[in-house]
DNA sequence: GATCAGTAATGTGGA
DNA sequence: ATTACTGATC
């Protein structure tokens, strides 16, 4: 037998050879999931099919990366000399590809830019002052939402008209005005949103069958990672492209689809068998159900909570306990009660502690998980007054801080003029006495002229209500862009970024400000610099443009310390600093959804209340309540040794003060749990005076007076600085330590 | 008097 | 992070 097929178990071996014809993967949690897909892939480059044939797709960069390295490494062990590999990438980088060459067959430029949910939101809000709609009864984001919603379903503005003259339904006529304006505007821009990706690529496919044939042709073998994940568009993309050849291998799971909300129509995964039976050809349909990663008690904890969604499961058995160590007298899993929220973390830092004691140093990796971004708050507090080395996961990342987006909206201008939204941004960034007003009146005149507004700051002199300084600050402005635009095929990109802030006066404005929040964001620009030096040694032939394409498809989401294993199924990366460091321990927070792929030694699973998992705004489906328990099986199926519910009878969210039951999961996985134990509330006035704090901004001080109550409970603080300031503690952030 | 910059007030589902 | 208000500046 050879060696790409020798460690796997039989149903994968069987996955692995079924080559030829559509196959569906079911693959449970733990089972060996990417494993598969890369073997699979490796199997059919040694079959003597050429990589060039092969496409497999994923959701985030991070999966496909992981694979990318899985693939390489299988197949460079067994040739020596250059090996090709095939393309593995996401849904969006795809389409981008296909949309490059050949977009200008439906109509658009092919050097478009690609609008983030940011850039999208301001394009809306542009479409909403041109309309004169209430940007309070029509909100941005429900904009968004339903404009994000038709595209994920193949309705392009054209098609959304004739839907809603159908139904007369005065909300959907008000969308439909915004999401025509919005269309001409993203053109006019020369932009393309996420939603348009993968929407304009299944347009372009559809209507031009030589470019179908053409890629058709060069992808004859499909894998298909998360399929469960794949929205309406997604699923047309693959079924178009595997139509010819019929060799399409998904693989998901239907108890891990937690992205309905974000357009996942459950409906791809379930229904493959009967969507791509044909007379002369059947679907074959493997069922992988060991699970190499959790204790048994954790497995039982997860089956019984899973076995509760009826509405919309593939019937596929229960996870089965394989490899892990059976647990010692104590269970693996327990469940506790606390007070309060303050109460839940310090539990759980205690409970850390305890485990930092042991010294067990193989159980290194602990995760910490909730269901709202908002929860992690009272963590942070715990974990820094105990000092405790912790990482929040997916909170701001790099590429979404204001400096790194100003300086990409700086080269974003210089690249492709006509955008509007980065000309917006940064047209007063460093102050140039350009403001609101001034930016209106240019937007009028570029929109009764009919042209962008780049345009209409070249023109300035012909508005009247421009005054002559004025103009001449907007010219110079101008001139400053139209100077960078020459230079920019000149200058390598960290080069001409680089005399981009400095001559901006971006960076001197922030060294004047000269504040602990400043000279970060000037550390973040020389970041971005370094970060442009790499992509310019990676890519040698690379240009700003290729550089901002590359950001734009970077998923900000699901990114992870580095270390952590995609689906590590008992292969530690070599050098990834959990092993040989004796009892390093690793604490990450995160929420449910970012806890996907991922596997801990230990996962506290905070928060298990009723309105908060199952959410409140989840409660009234049934179908976002399965979805609900499903993302509570994903947490409890990170776990491999040890699995920790909490939930607290008193809960302060949003402001209010709340009480809430304790979650109905926790009635339906009926394992035997550890008692519930009520934790006296120790202190309620945690802010007393003469306790030392810190604030984001001011830095240290300590607490000089105090006056109200709840949410109006204000501090008068004497900061390091020797200034005085009185705060709201609601918003000013304050941390004790 | 118009316009701008800086400050204060306010907002929470999940990527 | 975005909006409303206020004093500063052209």
């Amino acid at each position: 037998m050879n060696d790409i097929l020798k460690d796997l178990n039989s149903k994968q071996r069987e996955a692995v050879q079924h080559t030829e014809g559509p196959l569906l993967i079911l693959a449970g949690a733990g089972s060996g999931k990417t494993r598969v897909i890369t073997h699979r892939i490796a199997h059919l480059v040694h079959k003597g099919i050429s990589p060039s044939n092969i496409l497999a797709v994923t959701f985030t960069n991070k999966a496909a990366d992981e694979m990318r390295q899985r693939v390489v490494r299988l197949l460079s062990s067994r040739s020596a000399h250059g090996i090709h590999i095939p393309l593995i990438c996401t849904f969006h980088s795809f389409s981008m590809r296909v949309l490059r060459q050949d977009i200008d067959r439906i109509g658009e430029r092919r050097d478009f830019v690609i609008y983030d949910e940011s850039g999208q939101s301001s394009l809306i809000k542009e479409c909403l002052k041109e309309l004169r709609i209430d940007e309070k009864k029509f909100k941005v984001s429900a904009i968004a939402n339903a404009i994000n919603k038709a595209k994920d379903n193949l309705v392009d503005f054209e098609s959304y008209q004739i839907y809603t003259a159908a139904d007369g339904n005065y909300y959907r006529e008000v969308i439909n005005d915004i999401y025509a304006l919005y269309s001409r505007k993203l053109s006019r821009n020369n932009a393309l949103d996420f939603g348009d990706l993968i929407m304009k690529c299944v347009q372009l496919l559809k209507q031009h069958k030589d470019i179908l044939d053409k890629y058709q042709e060069r992808f004859r073998y499909l894998m298909i990672d998360e399929y469960q994940d794949t929205n309406h568009a997604q699923y047309m993309l693959t079924k178009l492209l595997g139509k010819k050849y019929g060799n399409i291998c998904v693989v998901g799971d239907d108890d891990q689809s937690i992205y309905m909300w974000r357009g996942a129509d459950m409906r791809n995964i379930l229904h493959f068998e009967k969507d791509y039976t044909k007379q002369n050809s059947s679907v074959r349909v493997l069922k992988m159900m060991e699970n190499y990663r959790s204790a048994k008690d954790i497995l039982d904890v997860a089956n019984n909570l899973i076995k509760h969604n009826i509405y919309r499961r593939h019937d596929k058995g229960v996870l089965r306990c394989v490899g892990a160590k059976r647990s010692q007298k104590k269970s693996c899993v327990d469940f506790m009660e606390m007070l309060n929220e303050q109460e839940e973390a310090q539990y759980v830092v205690n409970e850390i502690k305890l485990r930092l004691k042991k010294k067990n140093s193989s159980d290194g990796d602990i995760a910490i998980f909730y269901r709202t971004n908002a929860q992690s708050r009272v963590f942070e507090d715990v974990f820094r007054r105990e000092n405790i080395k912790y990482t929040i996961v997916g909170s701001v990342q790099f590429y979404e801080r204001k400096e790194i987006r100003d300086i990409l909206s700086y080269l974003r201008l210089v690249v492709n003029p006509s955008d509007s939204v980065a000309l917006k941004r940064i047209i007063n960034i460093p102050n140039r006495s350009i403001g609101k007003v001034t930016i209106n009146q240019l937007e009028q005149f570029a929109l009764k002229q009919n042209i962008c507004l780049y345009e209409g700051l070249l023109n300035a002199d012909k508005i009247n209500s421009i005054n002559e300084s004025k103009c001449r600050t907007i010219k110079s402005f101008v001139s400053f862009i139209e100077k960078f635009k020459k230079d920019k095929n000149t200058l390598s990109v960290a080069e001409l970024t680089s005399r981009l802030i400095n001559e901006t006066g971006y960076i001197s404005a922030l060294e004047a400000e000269d504040t602990f929040e400043s000279r970060a964001r000037i550390e973040n620009a020389k970041e971005l610099i370094s970060a442009m030096r790499e992509f310019e040694e990676r890519t040698p032939s690379g240009n700003v443009e290729f550089f901002l394409e590359q950001i734009s498809l970077m998923d900000t989401s699901g990114m992870v310390p580095e270390g952590y294993d995609v689906e590590g199924n008992g292969n530690p990366k070599s050098g990834s600093g959990l092993t040989g460091h004796g009892s390093r321990v690793r604490v990450v927070l995160m929420t449910l959804h970012l806890a996907k792929g991922l596997e801990f030694d230990h996962v506290f699973l905070t928060g298990m209340e009723e309105g908060l998992l199952p959410h409140i705004n989840s409660m009234a489906s049934e179908a976002e309540l399965e979805e609900e328990r499903r993302l509570c099986y994903v947490g409890m199926t990170r776990a491999k040794k040890q699995l920790s519910l909490t939930c607290c009878s008193e809960r302060r969210l949003y402001g209010t003060r709340r009480w809430n039951l304790p979650s109905r999961f926790v009635n339906e996985v009926q394992v035997s749990m550890g008692t519930t134990k009520k934790v006296r509330e120790k202190e309620t006035s945690l802010w007393r005076i003469g306790q030392r704090v810190r604030h984001p901004m001011f830095g240290d001080g300590k607490i000089l007076d105090k006056s109200g109550s709840g949410d109006g409970l204000k501090m008068v603080v004497l900061f390091n600085s020797g200034e005085t300031k009185k705060l709201l503690v609601k918003y000013a952030g304050l941390q004790r330590y």
